[in-house]
RNA sequence: GACCCCAUAGCUCAGCUGGAUAGAGCAACUGCCUUCUAAGCAGUAGGUCGUUGGUUCGAGUCCAACUGGGGUCGCCA
């Protein structure tokens, strides 16, 4: 039982016994900064009962937590607000005991499975800022998933087939000419990529040059003969054609070979991947399950649908009139499949709000079907990421691309660094390595400190701040500790007599700690990685200002320069594990 | 047209699910490095929480309507 907890009750036995009756369960909040005590109890809405003024009220229900003695030891009452200020004593042993605990925050392993869906990308063009919110969202909710309890799977179902794939390997074939990622020395997704965009160019100027002819745009949009040939590319890949299927094979492959170098680049990993070429037929025996159980119905071409209007929504296709499947029929199939290799009881779904409607529709489907393990599906959506002209396309190379972005932040980490010169002595490999660490600390900070669901507005003429609210602060307050502690001996781990008493600094500094593993339930409740770049932005001003304010090396009572020392170490190793859950390494020295 | 999401300081964002005088960072301005890392700390200034109603002891937070921005309503994925 934590404090709030055991506060809660005493408040609710208080209530009962001064009033006769209790409607609801005490709901404490944390005391306003401009007042005193620690925790804040409402009694406004007991008015009704206890038929006195608010400030006697709240007095009466005071005096009975003194009387308890635990672990409320003093309160004062501001109109209806009761004011609580509990023990030293808590804070002393949440120190005591915590302070060198690796795991603080971290909830042990129980048999319970999330599956997290991300990054799922097309294998057609290289990765883009877009990509990188969903990478990182994605490893980030698993990190927080995992430090809630879960037993966590990462999954990536990678989008390796289909018309858009077929566009890249026709505008390699005919415009080509032999080009690989070793003859050029591209890396093997922006080749790749290179073509898609050619084939979106000579797509276009033979739809200009049609509809200069006199044909009705719409007209030549469908019958552009490059589009006819990548239609004709799709059905022989689907029927086997052994070089078509050679060809795609090649080029996937370098793709692969690209993006698990942007993959390792960001940290990111998975458990198991999918791919669409072997779950694209999945789906197709629950929609014949879901005819038999009258969930779906069949229209007279042959098209088979469900009708979700009693539900607000509409009505929408499973299956085409030629049996083939649609989107949402492969995803049927996949959340089965999950199902049954994994036996997830929740599992995640990180992509991006232009698909709200179909996993609003997708989990519906499910939970008709009597999948019981549909509550536990959870579309985690979050918003584009635009540019100040508007929406990044591939398609028009109007997009941030993540290895560009990554290399900018490597350099100006490295910028940054040379400019304050704390450095020295450090070899450049370590140097290097660093650089890498502050970028990438910069990036993910600044993507995940904002709530998902928003959409963001990325400025390519602005770089990424390292100074105030930044992935870059909460490693410098790390690295800061890092360094005193190294010249702190080891007298200070192991303190004798009793615990000093607290100065507000420290005790602020440990409510702060404190509330770390509140922090990781809420965000794995709320599936949002930003409370936990909030928390860690906390805990590190919290101990700035102890820092400023008082002296760890050059305290002299060996009690107090323990202590404090204590709450160092306690709130580097507090930092690092919010930092873990962000996707986010710290270093000693930068 | 229908439905979904968003709107808080000049800019980027918080606001713990209805509580006290709405908080940070950036940008601007003041201070603080012969002492533990100044990528820091302290301070000044900056607000009709998109608008209008409603619900109640109490609304940035809940409800309704409106305005503005984005998205979705494909036998694309």
């Amino acid at each position: 039982m934590n404090i709030e907890q055991e506060i809660s009750l005493q408040i609710d036995r208080a209530i009962t016994e001064l009033y006769g009756e209790n409607p609801t369960t005490a709901k404490l909040e944390k005391t306003n900064k401009d007042f005193t005590g620690n925790y804040t109890f409402v009694v406004f809405p007991l008015l009704r009962i206890s038929k006195k003024k608010p400030e006697e009220t709240a007095a009466e229900i005071g005096e009975k937590l003194i009387q308890i003695g635990h672990p409320v030891v003093a309160y004062n009452v501001v109109k209806g607000f009761l004011n609580l200020s509990v023990s030293d004593t808590l804070w002393q042993n949440l120190l005591h005991k915590n302070w060198n605990n690796p795991g603080y925050g971290i909830q042990h392993n129980t048999a319970n499975r999330v599956m997290v869906e991300y990054s799922s990308p097309n294998t057609n063009k290289p990765l883009h800022l877009g990509h990188i919110r969903n990478n990182l969202l994605g490893y980030s909710i698993a990190e927080i998933m995992k430090a809630g309890g879960y037993e966590v799977i990462k999954a990536n179902l990678i989008n390796d087939r289909g018309i858009h794939i077929c566009k890249s390997m026709l505008a390699w074939q005919l415009f080509g000419n032999g080009e690989t990622p070793e003859s050029s020395g591209t890396k093997g997704d922006h080749l790749v990529g290179k073509y898609y965009v050619a084939f979106d160019k000579a797509y276009k100027a033979e739809i200009d040059e049609m509809v200069a002819g006199g044909m009705d745009k719409e007209e030549a949009e469908k019958s552009a003969p490059l589009l006819l040939q990548t239609q004709e590319m799709l059905r022989q890949w689907e029927a086997g054609d052994p070089d078509v299927i050679e060809l795609w094979k090649t080029m996937n492959g370098w793709v692969y070979k690209g993006f698990n170098h942007t993959y390792n680049r960001l940290g990111v990993d998975f458990d198991k991947f999918y791919y669409e070429s072997n779950t694209y037929t999945l789906g197709k025996d629950i929609v014949s399950e879901g005819l038999e159980k009258g969930v779906f119905y069949r229209k007279d071409d042959g098209s088979v649908w469900i009708d979700l209007t009693a539900e607000g929504l509409d009505h929408k296709l499973v299956l085409r009139k030629d049996g083939t499947s649609v989107y949402i029929t492969q995803d049927i199939g996949t959340a089965d499949e999950k199902f049954r290799e994994f036996g997830t009881e929740k599992s995640i779904y990180v992509v991006g709000n232009e698909q709200d409607y179909h996993f609003k529709v997708l989990f519906l489907i499910m939970q008709k079907l009597g999948r019981k393990y549909a509550s536990g599906m959870y579309h985690l959506s979050y918003g584009m990421v635009d540019l100040p002209s508007g929406k990044m396309k591939s398609r028009e190379g109007t997009v941030v691309d993540a290895d560009d972005l990554l290399d900018e932040m490597h350099d100006t980490a490295k910028a940054k660094t040379l400019e304050l010169g704390k450095t020295e002595g450090m070899a450049d490999a370590e140097l290097d390595t660093l650089y890498e660490k502050l970028g990438l600390a910069a990036l993910k900070f600044f993507i995940l400190k904002v709530d998902p669901k928003k959409r963001m507005l990325f400025n390519p003429e602005e770089s990424i701040d390292f100074q105030g609210d930044t992935g870059p602060f909460v490693l410098y307050t790390y690295a800061r500790i890092q360094s005193m502690l190294k010249q702190a001996g080891n007298d200070w781990q192991t303190p004798s007599g009793e615990s000093p008493t607290l100065l507000p600094a420290e005790r602020d500094a440990l409510e702060c700690l404190y509330a770390f593993p509140e922090a990781v339930s809420m965000a794995c409740r709320d599936y949002n990685p930003a409370v936990i770049a909030h928390y860690s932005l906390d805990l590190a001003k919290s101990f700035n200002r102890l820092y400023n304010e008082l002296s760890f090396l050059k305290e002299t009572d060996p009690a107090k320069r323990a202590a404090r020392l204590q709450i160092a170490a306690f709130t580097a190793n507090t930092l690092h594990n919010a930092c873990r859950l962000l996707g986010i390494e710290t270093v000693d020295r930068m």
